[in-house]
DNA sequence: GCCGTTTTCGGCCCGACTGTTTTCAGTCG
């Protein structure tokens, strides 16, 4: 069982104790376990056989019983006591924005509605509208939350909402009497993907700043709109949520909806046992004095902490690190002086030139740049015999850009099947970067795929294992294999991973990059450009890297050239 | 069900908005 079923299972439990009625702490503490399991950076299963569940907050001895249970025999019998009670189409009814777990029951119990058709069709009919504080409003935004629910896939990747959410930042920024305005939320967090788009804004007077999002061009339909908080629904699906708070607030507002949720309630709590209440407004103390909110630093002193960095957010032990002054000093774009893994239309399927690439590295300020070029097995890839002029046209390439920036040669070499690479190594060996990378039979069993790729990292010319677990959002799944197992052959072997920064790949994950770093393996930042425009998506693997808590130190492309030129080279 | 420089029992984050009400329950983040 992986820990995504295993969350599942518990997320589930919490959702029946809901609807049945259950304490609202119990189903608190099944949710709250759920989410510690689903953002592990290692299998739930280990820390199971290690006797180390305890270990994380939110998981007791009751808890853990329940997970040992659950991956022993594949069956929660709290879960299965309660789905026996409640039928299937009940918890689906959950995923409608709008019904929560007494409106569910309510509609459940009172008019045997069991399915989210069957909901519809009592809204239709006005015997849902019958219902004790039910109108025609809420029946109107129900069907309509019903048809966006069947429309929308899910969450939007980063990049997808990045640009919606910088657009409607500079038009926040233009109105008149906005003082500061900021993306907040996961955006802000730079999760992988993201809910929906939080914006924030300080002005005195709301109403204008309200306006310019409710008709901001792209604005399909608007949710709600009170005096100091607006959402509406953008054409392409994404929902926006602005808040507009006087600018002595501003951050308390700004930590309050960067959260994340965990976050808050772990800095509220800490609040709470110092005599404080925080919230939006700002820090109090318990005659309701105000203590501070005009900056995030003001709202962590209050309660005894620096500042923490949005990425660290997540309630995963940054409190903790705060407290005892052992917070990372995160990576930052600036800090990664090169990229080990570009494409050319040299070969393979880049489309831009050597030049064309050497050029925009220049402009972004980088130092080196690796062509890695497919090998044999891509169409188009080099081939044994090309590699001699490939090299000589990137030293030549090189000799042009006059150190601006410095380029290295280099491959994307094939892992085989059986974890030999498909060129020979002594040809591999003249290069500067090699990065082995797994294209094909991704549905090897763990066990084979594992040994393939430490027999890759074992070869004794391979640098960088290029995007370790082959996933891409929402397109393709990691393969299966041990990635701790993998980690120690590649600190044996000096090799690194790579946190492949196109951001539909984002390959190490934030938690991938957190278990290298434990497992003492330096990640490669790199942009895996096929385009000269793509060199500047290193940013999606730094924010990814920031939220594995990684430093400079943890990078290998935070190398300055000489010393970087020391770690490639092989005995 | 979790957790503890108030506690191993008795707490458990906090406020805005909506739709339904004429004071508030439910939902959301």
């Amino acid at each position: 069982m992986e820990n995504a079923d295993v969350a599942r299972v518990l997320s589930e439990v919490a959702d029946l104790l809901d609807l049945t009625g259950g304490s609202v702490f119990r189903s608190r503490a099944y949710r709250q376990a759920a989410q510690v399991v689903d953002l592990l950076p290692v299998p739930v299963s280990e820390l199971w056989r290690k006797g180390e569940l305890t270990a994380q907050p939110g998981i007791g001895d009751r808890m853990a019983e329940h997970i040992a249970e659950l991956l022993k025999t594949g069956v929660l019998p709290e879960h299965r006591r309660l789905s026996a009670r409640v039928p299937p189409g009940v918890l689906e009814m959950l995923r409608i924005e709008g019904m929560g777990p007494k409106s569910v029951a309510l509609a459940w119990k009172d008019l045997h509605v069991a399915t989210i058709a069957e909901l519809e069709a009592a809204c239709r009919d006005g015997r849902f509208e019958a219902l004790p504080r039910m109108g025609p409003k809420r029946v109107a935004a129900i069907l309509a939350a019903i048809e966006r629910l069947r429309a929308r896939g899910g969450r939007t990747p980063l990049y997808r909402a990045l640009p919606a959410a910088e657009a409607l930042l500079a038009r926040l920024r233009a109105v008149r009497g906005v003082e500061r305005a900021e993306i907040a939320g996961s955006l802000r967090r730079h999760r992988e993907t993201i809910g929906d788009i939080d914006l924030l804004a300080a002005a005195a007077d709301p109403a204008p700043v309200m306006k310019a999002l409710t008709g901001a061009p792209d604005v399909a339909q608007i949710l709600g709109s009170g005096p100091t908080k607006s959402s509406v629904k953008l054409e392409g699906g994404l929902q926006v949520d602005l808040r507009v708070l006087p600018v002595e607030s501003f951050g308390a507002a700004l930590l309050y909806f960067t959260g994340s949720q965990a976050h808050n309630i772990a800095l509220r709590t800490r609040g709470v046992r110092l005599g404080l209440k925080l919230n939006e407004y700002g820090v109090f103390d318990k005659h309701g004095k105000r203590l501070g909110g005009a900056t995030e630093e003001e709202m962590y002193a209050a309660i005894g902490l620096p500042w923490i960095p949005p990425e660290l957010r997540e309630a995963r032990g940054e409190l903790e690190a705060a407290e005892k002054g052992t917070l990372p000093a995160l990576i930052e774009e600036a800090d990664v002086l090169g990229d080990l893994h570009v494409h050319s239309k040299r070969s393979s399927d880049g489309r831009s030139s050597l030049e064309e690439l050497a050029a925009e590295a220049a402009r972004l300020g980088r130092r080196y740049l690796a062509i890695t070029d497919h090998s044999r097995s891509r169409p188009l890839g080099v081939t044994a015999e090309q590699l001699p002029a490939q090299i000589r046209a990137v030293q030549a390439a090189d000799a042009a850009a006059h150190g601006r920036p410095h380029l290295l040669t280099g491959l994307e070499v094939d892992i085989l099947p059986d974890g030999t690479l498909d060129l020979p190594n002594e040809a591999l060996a003249k290069l500067d970067v090699v990065v082995a990378s797994v294209h094909s039979h991704f549905s090897q069993p763990a066990g084979e795929m594992t040994e393939r790729m430490i027999r890759a990292i074992r070869s004794g010319v391979v640098d960088v294992l290029g995007h370790p677990s082959g996933r891409q959002l929402g397109a393709r799944d990691a393969y299966e294999f041990d990635l701790e197992k993998v980690l120690d052959a590649a600190r044996e072997a000096g090799v690194a991973l790579e946190v492949n920064a196109m951001p539909e790949r984002l390959d190490l994950t934030d938690t991938g990059c957190r278990l290298a770093k434990s497992h003492g393996v330096r990640v490669a930042i790199s942009s895996d450009a096929h385009l000269a425009s793509q060199l500047g998506n290193l940013r999606y693997g730094v924010w990814t890297a920031r939220r594995g808590w990684l430093e400079k130190g943890d990078v290998l492309n935070a190398l300055p050239l000489q010393k970087l030129e020391r770690a490639l080279a092989r005995a």
